[in-house]
RNA sequence: UCCUCAGUAGCUCAAUGGUAGAGCAUCCGGCUGUUAACCGGAGGGUUCCAGGUUCGAGUCCUGGCUGAGGAGCCA
């Protein structure tokens, strides 16, 4: 019995008999000879059986398969110029696991498509090539993340999903019956994080998140993947040198170990090899004014709309850094700045080519008596959040942290117009199946 | 929630108010090197739904549904 062979292998068994298993991609036929496309996950390769040297039944059954129908094909491996992919499989048997039904055929077929059927059809559109480049690179991505975090000295806590009452204020939350008291799935593990922080030192969370907003944009899903790193005693410069070496480790990373997958997408990788630090830091006002020479309307101390995030990341060949945001625009957790308390000790990294932020955070409140009156000035309920004031009465220290968006990552390293091919199954405004 | 656009075969689309069509997919046939193969043939329709105008509506009008793009919203 020939070893069975993964299709990203087969380089290694030229001239060799091995088994592939996997699912028909297409199938092209030239009177007596047939040539399968099979993909198995890992790659695809052209099969080519010739009428005269397999038995009868064998040629039958492969003429009479159809798109995406299960199969187990013997044979042996041959460089083949005309092959795609260079190598060939000259079939020898072929056992069909289950083949799709000819009334039924399987529904994407090897062209154009909209974006209605396809998302309709998510769980079969994850199996084209372009959509599994992006898997790839979404778990590349994740991995590096972490890697670097763990390389530095991190400690993976993990948050709770379930919250209780609004933890980080009044805006939209999903709520969950729980026994019969609310509870509501959470926006963001970063108070926990900082109760973390204070045991561990450095800390991370990585996880799914949930947003009841109702965005319609290329750039939301109600619930995406955040990594969030936390850091006792840093300050704000601290978590800027963090991000830029997060975010440009995470880059050298899939430009290192995807290029496959980013040349299946089509990336222009000059764009990503760009992304070295350091980073342009720019302040707020200096991105208002930017903004205001471009013919924004945006006027000090409103947030930066979609269209602004885009105009400002397309001036700058690499991720940017703004930082001393109005406070009124962010959290109530967040720092003032010493000089001018009316701004916030925070950080935004926007990424290139117009796909705005990927990163959010800065250094957070460590003042007791001034958190407990932000959250009061944020009509906050102050008993639920008694825990998280008491990281303020037990040894409280300057600390800071960020959360990163996977999923707008994955879109910008993948250069994606929209973050709903970046998670397998996205869910949105209108979307919630499959 | 608002604005704009769209909805016709399984899919992508065409059809001046006058006989609903093409390509792909499926099935049958042809081709010993195909490359989203090609060539020939067949089957396949509640034109999103409900009303209305008209001799006649896929096409025009009203309402609704669904989706897309954008805005708002969005540490």
């Amino acid at each position: 019995m020939p070893p069975i062979v993964e299709i990203r292998d087969v380089s290694q068994y030229a001239g060799q008999e091995v088994v592939i298993q996997g699912w028909l991609y297409n199938l092209r036929e030239s009177g007596k000879l047939l040539f399968p496309l099979v993909r198995d996950g890992t790659g695809i390769i052209q099969g080519v059986v010739v009428k005269a040297a397999v038995a009868p039944e064998v040629f039958e059954a492969v003429r009479h398969l159809t798109q995406e129908s299960s199969l187990r094909v013997t044979g042996r491996v041959r460089a083949e110029k005309r092959a795609p992919g260079g190598y060939e499989l000259e079939v020898t048997a072929a056992e069909v696991i289950q083949r799709v039904p000819p009334e039924r055929p399987y529904p994407i077929t090897p062209k154009e498509h909209g974006i209605e059927f396809l998302m309709d059809h998510r769980h079969l559109w994850l199996r084209s090539m372009r959509q599994r480049a992006i898997l790839g690179v979404r778990h590349e991505i994740i991995k590096a993340a972490r890697d670097f975090l763990d390389s530095q000295g991190f400690t993976l806590v993990d948050t709770p999903i379930l919250t209780p009452a609004a933890c980080e204020g009044t805006t939209t939350l999903f709520e969950v019956n729980y026994f019969g008291d609310k509870a509501y799935l959470t926006q963001s593990g970063q108070l926990y994080n900082e109760a973390a922080a204070m045991a561990v030192g450095k800390t991370y969370c990585f996880g799914p998140t949930f947003r009841a907003e109702k965005s319609k944009t290329r750039r939301h899903l109600t619930e995406f993947w955040m990594v969030e790193p936390e850091v006792a005693f840093a300050h704000l410069d601290d978590i800027c040198a963090l991000a830029e070496q997060l975010v440009s480790f995470v880059v050298e990373r899939v430009l290192a170990k995807r290029r496959e997958e980013l040349k299946t997408l089509e990336r222009d990788l000059s764009k990503l090899e760009n992304c070295r630090p350091p980073f342009p830091r720019i302040r707020y006002d200096e991105a208002v004014n930017r903004l205001q020479q471009k013919g924004s309307e945006i006027r000090w101390g409103n947030d930066f709309g979609g269209t602004d995030e885009t105009i400002l990341s397309e001036q700058f060949d690499r991720p940017v850094l703004v930082t001393h945001y109005p406070g009124s625009v962010k959290a109530f957790y967040m720092a003032p700045d010493r000089e001018r308390p009316e701004l916030a000790l925070c950080v935004d990294m926007l990424a290139p080519e117009g796909y705005g932020e990927i990163i959010g955070g800065g250094e957070r409140l460590a003042d007791f008596e001034l958190l407990a009156r932000r959250i009061e000035e944020h009509q906050l309920p102050r008993q639920a959040f008694e825990w998280y004031l008491d990281l303020r009465r037990y040894g409280s220290v300057p600390h800071a942290g960020f959360g990163m968006g996977i999923e707008r990552v994955v879109a910008w390293v993948c250069g994606l117009e929209h973050v709903r091919e970046t998670i397998p199954f996205p869910r949105m405004l209108y979307r919630l199946t499959p």
